[in-house]
DNA sequence: AGGTTACTTTGGAAAGC
DNA sequence: GCTTTAAAAAGTAACCT
């Protein structure tokens, strides 16, 4: 009876440790990241989430908290590129995006696609352009994706093409090198993004 | 508009079989001409063949598995032609194995681009999965038949996890029906 | 700037770790 | 869960000329 019952402490210490180490990975992958307290409190929300439906068993720990991390900040509509992700997590890119697709599902988050738009502000400020640009490279990214230009493309090489188009026509020309670079996209992508948003504004 | 059910391809067809009779992949591996085995990395033994072109995974029990074949039909031919082989290698082999078709990948084309973004909210966003961070295409898993499209935003599609040929042909005459009373097709 | 190759996703079976 | 096989879709990336 003793030995069952220490088990049970055991274990429950085991998990409660196990919690920490989550929430603290979390905690510094956040700071690393830059993002605010409040993507924080969300990622752990949903740690405990996934922790209560037993979605952790079979998985790694820092590959679960990595992912809440990454659902966490497209929640509150500051994403991060799972690149991103990747660089202060311990966990690979692929492994980060197979666990985020399975949390999603199963915790039914019913993550929406990521805007382009919400790449705008942060790669336009590590970029330093005007505000101008930034507004530009919005109505571009609006316009296009309207006429269904956005299917099935990634928003950084989307949002980072734009953003290109943008300080060309707002003669605040950045090269492509330097928009790829924030982006941590191949300045290949931002010129085959380009080409196609530029036609179906017209601009020739 | 062309049916989009006339343009479905198989483009791969797995199935599963078996000779009844153990191997010596080892022995089978050195008679065999073009064979890979390599049981360090997989259990199973690779012979390639050529016309229809296919390749079959051969075990130690006997049983093989048959992929990349382009229709039903030449998976019984490529599977004859391994059985022949084996037999040539005085290879015990059962006279009509069964052989179980066990999945069918078809390509498909609805002859129009697609606004993958207003499909996933449309569909319901947890009937989907829509990653272009991940991978261009949309998943779309249906009930009946039970399979598996990925939807791309050039109108084509793959459908996989279908038994029958027949099911890719359900399969697209759901989806179309299903984007035409969602108003997004056209 | 272009071209080639290769990797991402889906599904299924096989035997064994 | 992984390993191997084949094939399609389209996007992205790495590497070479």
């Amino acid at each position: 009876r003793l030995r069952k019952w220490q088990e049970r402490i055991r274990t429950k210490d085991a998990g409660e440790r196990n919690l920490q180490f989550a929430l603290s990975e979390i905690d510094r992958m956040a700071s690393a990241l830059g993002v605010p307290r409040s993507v924080r409190e969300v990622a752990s929300v949903i740690y405990r989430r996934a922790l209560s439906e037993d979605l952790i068993r079979g998985r790694s720990i820092e590959g679960v908290a990595t992912s809440t991390l990454y659902a966490a900040c497209r929640q509150e509509g500051i994403p991060r590129s799972l690149e991103e992700v990747a660089e202060v997590s311990r966990v690979d890119q692929k492994e980060i995006g197979r666990t985020y697709r399975y949390i999603s599902q199963e915790l039914g988050l019913e993550m929406r696609p990521v805007d382009p738009k919400q790449y705008v502000p942060r790669f336009c400020s590590d970029l330093g352009v005007s505000e101008e640009v930034q507004s530009k490279a919005n109505e571009i990214i609006d316009t296009t994706a309207e006429q269904g230009l956005l299917s099935g493309k990634s928003p950084t090489g989307y949002a980072a093409a734009a953003i290109y188009a943008a300080s060309l026509l707002c003669n605040e020309k950045k090269t492509q090198r330097e928009v790829a670079d924030v982006a941590q996209v191949t300045e290949v992508t931002i010129r085959n993004r380009y080409q196609e948003q530029i036609e179906a504004l017209g601009i020739h | 508009m062309t049916d989009p059910k006339e343009t479905i391809n198989i483009e791969n067809v797995v199935a599963s079989t078996g000779i009844g009779q153990e191997l010596d992949l080892q022995s089978v591996a050195m008679d065999l001409e073009g064979a890979d085995y390599d049981p360090e990395q997989f259990p199973g033994l690779v012979y390639r063949t050529q016309n229809p072109k296919s390749a079959a995974l051969i075990f130690r029990s006997g049983k093989i598995v048959c992929t990349g074949a382009k229709s039903t039909a030449d998976v019984h031919e490529s599977l004859e032609i391994v059985f022949d082989k084996l037999r040539e290698l005085n290879i015990e082999v059962n006279e009509n194995p069964e052989i179980v078709v066990q999945n069918i990948v078809t390509s498909a084309d609805l002859g129009r681009n697609l606004n993958l973004n207003a499909i996933a909210i449309g569909l319901g966003l947890e009937n989907i999965e829509y990653e272009p961070e991940q991978f261009p295409g949309l998943v779309y898993r249906l009930d009946e038949p039970e399979v598996v499209a990925l939807l791309f935003g050039s109108g084509k599609l793959v459908i996989t996890g279908g038994k029958k040929p027949e099911d890719a042909e359900q399969a697209v005459d759901k989806i179309v029906s299903r984007l035409e009373e969602l108003g997004l097709l056209e």
